[in-house]
DNA sequence: GACAACAGTGTTAGCGCTCACATCACACAT
DNA sequence: ATGTGTGATGTGAGCGCTAACACTGTTGTC
């Protein structure tokens, strides 16, 4: 463990040692073949008593792979984003990438532009973004960053492939379930404009009540937070309290229907003898709220892993000089609904 | 936009376009003083004609900087550890680094291991170990792996710097104020053994009721997932059953407490009418449960630029070569109690 | 007027590694 | 004996950048 003079070893040093080239070296290090066992030996030795590592800095500037993977998120503290970021870590580490995160503070467009030059400027191989909204997509689409340049959830027409989850679809079966168990109508609870995720989500249900036939009342709209879900949820108590029937709600993700939940517990309702009450992630507590959500459940960790099968496809056609994929790919996720006991039939 | 032969542009082409030396178009990119300024705006011109960018890694072979913290981190998907990497990535992007991340998958000392070897290859300048398990300090703190190497919520004697929640501080707070409101004793659920936090929440619980003079009743152990609070929430309601006085529960966290609530929910008891619950980590949705829930708010954010601040420190110290500062720092971040709808004196 | 000081620029030598190629010994075929 | 192939190794160049130093020309100082 002693490298001359107290350097890190380099691989000169491992070579001295070994009393072979630094090339015999690189070759033993990269699992070369047609070295003689002994001499792969000798050098495994010396590598053993120096503490060599290979230096990876040295390694990419030649071979031109910096085997680093950028993530842009937004916040990775929300439930969908940080399982998401967790799929594709692990799905990278399994093909030997390195994963560089980024998340926004704001969604502001410069902001994006920054993540996005802070990573080329990293010169990752590729990036993951997971970009909920419609114009963080856009300002990716159009920027000239980091490539190739995989989005989470990114809306149709931006140019790039998109790995979703079928908000709509999982909408659909929601409010579907609802209208099934009798409820004249479904009222909605919206996540903040210009989240990809609130405007399909939003679609779906108004899609589904028109195909029923269904009046299509005015949605609310919140952001995500479980405030918010109860402030909107004591505006539907008042809106009750002002002679419209609200028997059904479909709440854009699980923690605002928290909220609701709780403002509706406060106005003496019942869920669900008189309110019935969807929601949407599936998060871990949901089935353990009283009553247990109705909600519906998205597969991240297939999203995390399946944008970075789409992201590794791309870096491996670039690298073979292949003609670029098409760039309007779109692998959809399915949504499960899972039916528990804030569903139920509507009051007489 | 056009460099000679479609390769990406390196200084050479800006330094030629530009009518002056790779050394002046350095200057100019690493803000030296001493270039003229016509200089400066030719080589500006140049370099956005190009769209040059700096190649990070021929930078980092000569400067012998990579510009890259790692972060090892066991769940990611958990509350306090996805709080505390988005501060750890905030504050690390504000100094100018990049951050990588590792997740483990299991908690085997193997797989620590691999992770840190895996950031040593890439050449981190620093690591920060959302560690909050024994087994996993020890095995960093023994290991030839990345340094210098923060741990956060490290237990001590471990030999690494160390920032962490004064877990101890805030179950006690906890425990006072359910003894406060008049309960005989207070019950524990408690998170998985080896677990840092699991042990000081614990130890904290016991202390106060001891201090109080308290009969301490067996804890229960969970997993921190609300499946377990629930099943564990009916245990509770089972010795309750047998005869034994529970009118007051302290769990380790909010999403156990929220199994907890459902279990006494439905077992008929009143929540704080019977029995008085409080938990841990203040989770958004904590508020917006029924009933609220009294918990203990941890400031993950601050946990994160805290434990940058000391591993850029370290990295400094190292780089101007002074003294190694002692291993043994410790900053501790206060707990707070909030106190909600969920504790109450116990009935009569 | 001679020398120093300094701003502004260029030249050169690596950082540690991999790639392409050269070399050498030895086998086997002709 | 000459050639050809192949396994095992070494040599040299260069990836794109920065650090150190060398070189100009201008200014200031005595």
């Amino acid at each position: 463990m002693s490298p001359p003079g107290g350097r890190t070893p380099v691989m000169a040093d491992v070579a001295r040692l070994a009393g072979v080239s630094h090339q015999t070296v690189s070759r033993v290090v990269n699992g070369h073949p047609n070295v003689r066992e002994e001499t792969v030996l000798r050098v495994r030795r010396a590598i053993e008593e120096l503490g060599y590592h290979r230096n990876s800095t040295a390694r990419a500037l030649v071979t031109r792979r910096t085997n680093v993977l950028g993530v842009i998120a937004f916040d990775t503290t929300l439930f969908g984003p940080a399982r998401t970021l967790s799929g594709i870590e692990r799905a990278a580490r399994e093909a030997g990438y390195f994963v560089s995160i980024v998340s926004l503070d704001d969604v502001s467009p410069g902001g994006v532009v920054a993540a996005a030059e802070y990573l080329v400027e990293q010169s990752v191989e590729g990036c993951v973004a997971i970009a909920p909204q419609r114009s963080l997509v856009e300002a990716l689409a159009g920027l000239p960053g980091p490539r190739p340049l995989v989005a989470v959830e990114g809306g149709e027409g931006s140019g790039l492939p998109v790995v979703c989850v079928d908000q709509v679809q999982g909408a659909r079966e929601a409010v579907r379930h609802l209208l099934d168990l009798g409820h004249a109508t479904v009222h909605h609870i919206e996540g903040p404009p210009s989240w990809l995720e609130s405007e399909a989500r939003a679609s779906g249900w108004r899609r589904e009540l028109e195909r029923a036939g269904a009046p299509v009342p005015e949605p609310l709209q919140g952001d995500w937070s479980p405030r918010s879900g109860y402030d909107l949820g004591r505006r539907l108590v008042q809106r009750r309290a002002a002679g419209e029937r609200v028997t059904a709600v479909f709440v854009a993700n699980d923690q605002m229907a928290v909220g609701v939940l709780r403002a509706l517990h406060e106005a003496g309702l019942d869920v669900p003898g008189d309110v019935s009450v969807a929601g949407f992630d599936d998060v871990p507590e949901a089935e353990f709220l009283t009553p247990s959500l109705t909600t519906v459940f998205q597969d991240f960790a297939q999203v995390g892993k399946e944008s970075l099968a789409l992201l590794l496809g791309r870096i491996g056609a670039e690298r073979g000089g292949s003609a670029p994929p098409p760039g309007d790919v779109r692998r959809v996720v399915p949504a499960r609904l899972r039916i528990r006991g804030s569903s139920g039939p509507p009051p007489p």
